[in-house]
Order: C-alpha cells, then structure tokens, then sequence
DNA sequence: CAAATCCACACTAAATTGGTGCGTTATCCC
DNA sequence: GGGATAACGCACCAATTTAGTGTGGATTTG
C-alpha cells in the first residue's frame, strides 16, 4: 500500500515538534503525552532516528531528545529511510536494492521494472528534496513543479 | 510501507502486456502462463480493472481480457486507485477520504497532517501524469523535473 | 452438450505493522 | 551513595493487511 507506517507518522510529528523548540531536549514521554502517542513505539522510532544521526539523545533525569541538525537539512526522504528503508515500490527493485539482481523470475520478459524504476525515483525525488523547514513553511511549497505541465493523458505532450 | 502491491504489480505487467498487443483478446491462463504469476490473483486483479472501466472483459471460450482504452490514456494513478485506493499517506487522510474529519485524536496540534498532504498530491500528481504509454516508451520520461531543482537539503545548493 | 473462460464469495495462510514487557544503563540532584 | 528520571535494547504478542486458494456458478464457442 502507498502509504507511511505509524512509526514514520509518529517520527515526523516528534521531528516537527523538536524542529518547533529547536535547542531544547524534550523527552519521549512530552512528546508522546502532548500529541497522545504511544510513548514505547515513539521512544523506539526516536531511537531509530539517533541511530541514524538525525536526532541527538541525552540519557539521565532531564535527559531526553533534540535535532542534531537544522531542520533545513533534514529530509523527508532521510526520515523514511530511516524508519521503513529505502522504498521499492515493487518486489524487484527491494531484492535488486539487497545485492542479487537476478532474483526476478520474469527477468527478461518483465516489461514494468525499469520503467516503474523511474516513477520510484521521481517520489524519492520528491521526498529527498522536502525539508522538516519545508514542511513546517506549510505556504512555501517544496517544489511548486505539481501544478503543471503533466505528460499526462494522450498526447498533450505538445508543450 | 511506500511500496505498492502484488496485485497493482500483476495487474500493470497485464496491462502493459495487453497494451504490447492492443486489439487482441487474451485469458487470464495466457498472461498468467507467459510471466508465472498466479493466475487466480490475477484474475481478481483483471476483474478489478474490469469494473472501473480499464479493461473489457469477454466471457466463454475464447475470451478473455483487452484494454478498454488506449494505452495513453490508462494512467499508473487510475490502476493504483483500481487495485489498492486512493493512497493516503497517513492516518488522518484516509479517514479524511471517508467522509469524517474529525477523527484525528490530535487533530488541532497535529503538525504533519497538512503538510504532508502537499506531498500526497505531489505523489498522486506523478502518478496520474504517467501512462501506460509513457512507461512503455521507457526512454520518453514522464515528467523531466525529477533531474532537477530541489528546494533540498538546507543551504548546500551551492554547486 | 462439452470445453473454455470469466465471475463472485468466502476462506486460509503469510507477511507486515502496531504495540508491550522487562530488565539495563546513564545522568541528575539531594 | 541513593533515588528518580529517562534513554537503550531485546524479545515478544496482537492486530492489520496482503497473498493466495476452494468451490461453485454463469456465459460463450463449437
């Protein structure tokens, strides 16, 4: 399904709360009671986040956590990798992303791989290039680029 | 997870395998023979397809399934919405999609919820722009604008 | 009529995700 | 030092979603 797990829910929402008190170290159960999340799975993403550098943690009574970078730098793309792995879109391109290329029985006939290739890196794209800042600008758009031109439907390629 | 499903997988090999040959007729056995797919899930996907108006169906011997338009004019986004619905991202867009708006618990705090929308559009909007046809013709991208910009990470645009 | 093929519902099994239990380690503060 | 707070790290169960099958029926061709 196209869509974010709950862990990636809860991460961002932390990501944007912590970017909203930027310097200050908030503790799981702040974050978790504030926005009524479940504090274990929340702590358990916060850490996943740390693991990969996105967030710092500080243990200890007042301990707790805070952006180890500014949130113009973290992406959304990085937030999902982070919490879900790189996204596959389909059963091909997750075993090819795990080292054996020729695991796709179909191999030679499969006439949907490379090119859904594309669309996976086109959302990547767009994930890559969406700032926890970006988000938080909600008027400033990320990319205005989907108001447009669309190749869309028949042949209006024209443009 | 932002990966699609088996389902949507079989169904766009169908597809393009159908729009490989537009005009002829062919069962669900042939397709599910020439890729080794299983045929029974197949079938559910093709009658899905079916009854949003993708493909038509032909009953008895020598039936089987065509496309119900041409090629340019099936987007990626109309077989996703057949075969596992509207994406929703998170929690909060898919109960919104459902008619009551008012189910987020966190609903007025929530930092995520309509920013995140934005990339949902941007998601949908790619998926909608590309059709049948432009995956066919694997070289002619779908849109170009994923080479591009970015509004990315912070400040480091400077190259 | 017989074979081919789509149709529809319901059900089981596998995979993924959501959420908890429980004990450990680190830090602050009295 | 001792207690409170809070992150850490498994490992585990429960809920949801997805994959796949069983069975019988309806329709068309020959």
């Amino acid at each position: 399904m196209l869509k974010l797990t709950k862990r990636t829910e809860y991460g961002l929402i932390a990501l944007m709360h912590l970017a909203d008190r930027e310097g200050e170290v908030l503790s799981v159960r702040s974050i978790g009671e504030h926005y009524s999340m479940p504090q274990r799975l929340l702590a358990q993403t916060l850490q996943d986040l740390s693991h990969v550098g996105l967030v710092q943690s500080q243990r200890g009574a007042g301990g707790g956590y805070s952006l180890a970078q500014p949130a113009d730098a973290i992406t959304l793309g990085a937030v999902v990798r982070a919490l879900e792995g790189e996204p596959g879109l389909t059963t091909c391109h997750e075993l090819e992303a795990m080292g054996r290329s020729n695991v796709c029985e179909i191999e030679p006939l499969c006439p949907i791989r490379s090119p859904l290739d594309r669309i996976r890196h086109g959302i990547w794209a767009l994930l890559q290039s969406t700032t926890l800042q970006s988000l938080a600008d909600s008027s400033l758009a990320p990319h205005q680029m989907f108001a447009l031109p669309s190749t869309a439907p028949s042949e209006m390629v024209t443009s």
